[in-house]
DNA sequence: ACACAACAGACCTCCGATGTATTGGGGGAG
DNA sequence: CTCCCCCAATACATCGGAGGTCTGTTGTGT
C-alpha cells in the first residue's frame, strides 16, 4: 500500500523531527488530510494504525493527541503480539525472559529502596490462603512488576512485563495449581524478596532464575 | 473507540481460535464486513491496525492473507516503536540490550555450526578499507543479527534486532567514525568471532559485553 | 505449446451524509 | 455575583456507494 503508508511515515515524521511533541493535539482530521493530500478516510486508518501501537490517543468529540511516548506505552502493545502465538514459539518468549527477568532482579537488589521492597513483600503477604486462578495471576503479574520497576529502566519493566501475555500466564497458572506446584512457586517468591531485603544481587539474581527455568520446564514437559 | 476495536478483536479471536491459520486467506472485504456487523471503511481500518503489527498481510488485487505468525515478523514492528524514542529513553534501549545480546553470543557459542561461523567472519572481512557510513550500519546490523540468530531462538534475534533501530544505529556510527573510534568497534567484532571459533562461551559473553558497554557509554557521554 | 489480451475479483481511494461524544459558553436560578 | 444546567459548536465515528488500480486467470490466436 502507498498512500495510507505515506501518511504514516508523515506524522511519524512530524512526531520525531519535533514539530509534533508529547501531548500535543494534531490538526483535525480535515485538515491533517487535506495537507497531506489524502482522503479522511485514508488519513483514519494511518491514525488508526498509530493508536493501536499507542503513538497517538485519539479522543472522540475532542482530538487526536500525541502520547507520552513512554517506552511502557509502547511497548505494552508487545503483549498482544505475544497472544498470537502457539505453544511452541511462547517457549521462545519464556526463554528470554529467563534471560532478562534475573538481570531485573539483579538490578534491583541494588537500586530498590527499602520502602519499595517493604510493599514488594506485602504483595506476597496479601495473597491468602485459597486464592482464586485470578487472583494468582494479578499477585504474579504484580510481583514480576514490582521488581522489574525496581530496575529503574522502563523499557526492560515493560518488556519482561509483555513476554509473559496474560493470556500465557494465566494457562501456567492453571497448570501449575492442578499439579500443586504453586506452593512451591510462592516460595520461590518469597526467596527472591528474601535476597532482595539482603542486599545480594547474585543470589537474588539465582533465585530468579530458578524460578524462571521451573516454569520454563514445566512449560516444556506440559506440551 | 469500540465498533473498530470489536473487529481487532474478532479477528483476534479468529486466528488465536484456531478457525484462521497462519497464510489462511481472509473472506472478502464486503463479506467480512457484513459478517462482523460493521462498514468496510470501519472494517479497514481494524484490518490496517493488524497488518501494521504484521498479523495480516494485504496484497490489492489478490486478498487479505494471515502471515505466518513468526515471531521475527511479528516483532521487528518494534523497531519502528523504537524510532520514536529521544536520546534519554534510547539509553534504556540500549541497557536492555546489554542484557541480551551478551547472552545471545553465549548462546550462539555453543550453538553455531562451524560453517555459520565462516559466514560470521567473512562478513567482517567484505568491509573494506574506507567503508561508508551506510556500510558500517549494514555490516553492524548484519553481524549482530547473525550472531544473535546462531542463539537458536527467534524471538531474542529480533528482538536485539529491533531494539537498536536503524536510525539509531546510524546515528551512533556516524558519530563513533568522527571520533576514529570505529577502528577499535571493528576489532572488537573480531574479538567477538574469535571467541565463538574457540567455542568459548564465556570470553564470547564479555566480548559482547564491553562492546555494547563501550557504544552504550559513548553515547551517554555524548548526550 | 506458448504468448498476449481481455476479464473478473479484490483491494484502494474518495466523497458526502449522518450519528455520537466532549467541550465550553450563555442563560437562568439562588 | 456565583453556581449550575442546558445547548450549540466541535471533532471524531460510522456508514454506503462509486470509480480506480492491481493481480491472477481465462481464453484466444499463432
Amino acid at each position: 500500500m502507498a498512500l495510507t503508508d505515506e501518511a504514516i511515515d508523515k506524522i511519524k515524521g512530524m512526531i520525531t523531527s519535533g514539530e509534533l511533541g508529547p501531548g500535543d493535539r494534531l490538526p483535525k482530521e480535515a485538515d491533517l488530510a487535506e495537507r497531506l493530500g489524502l482522503s479522511r478516510n485514508s488519513l483514519r486508518e494511518a491514525v488508526k494504525a498509530l493508536s493501536m501501537i499507542r503513538v497517538l490517543d485519539v479522543r472522540q468529540g475532542d482530538g487526536t493527541y500525541v502520547t507520552s511516548l513512554a517506552p511502557d506505552l509502547l511497548l505494552d502493545a508487545l503483549s498482544f503480539v505475544v497472544d498470537f502465538h502457539r505453544d511452541d514459539t511462547v517457549l521462545q518468549f519464556l526463554e528470554v525472559r529467563r534471560i532478562l527477568e534475573p538481570a531485573a532482579t539483579a538490578l534491583a537488589t541494588e537500586r530498590m529502596p527499602a520502602e519499595d521492597i517493604t510493599k514488594l513483600q506485602a504483595v506476597l503477604d496479601q495473597l491468602g490462603d485459597n486464592p482464586t486462578i485470578e487472583a494468582l495471576v494479578a499477585n504474579d503479574l504484580e510481583f514480576h512488576r514490582q521488581i522489574a520497576a525496581g530496575s529503574g529502566n522502563a523499557v526492560l519493566c515493560s518488556l519482561i512485563d509483555g513476554l509473559s501475555g496474560p493470556t500465557t500466564r494465566a494457562r501456567i497458572w492453571r497448570g501449575l495449581t492442578q499439579e500443586g506446584a504453586a506452593e512451591s512457586t510462592r516460595e520461590q517468591h518469597q526467596a527472591i524478596v528474601d535476597a532482595i531485603a539482603a542486599r545480594q544481587p547474585e543470589v537474588a539474581r539465582s533465585w530468579a532464575t530458578i524460578h524462571v527455568a521451573g516454569v520454563e520446564e514445566w512449560l516444556r514437559r506440559a506440551l
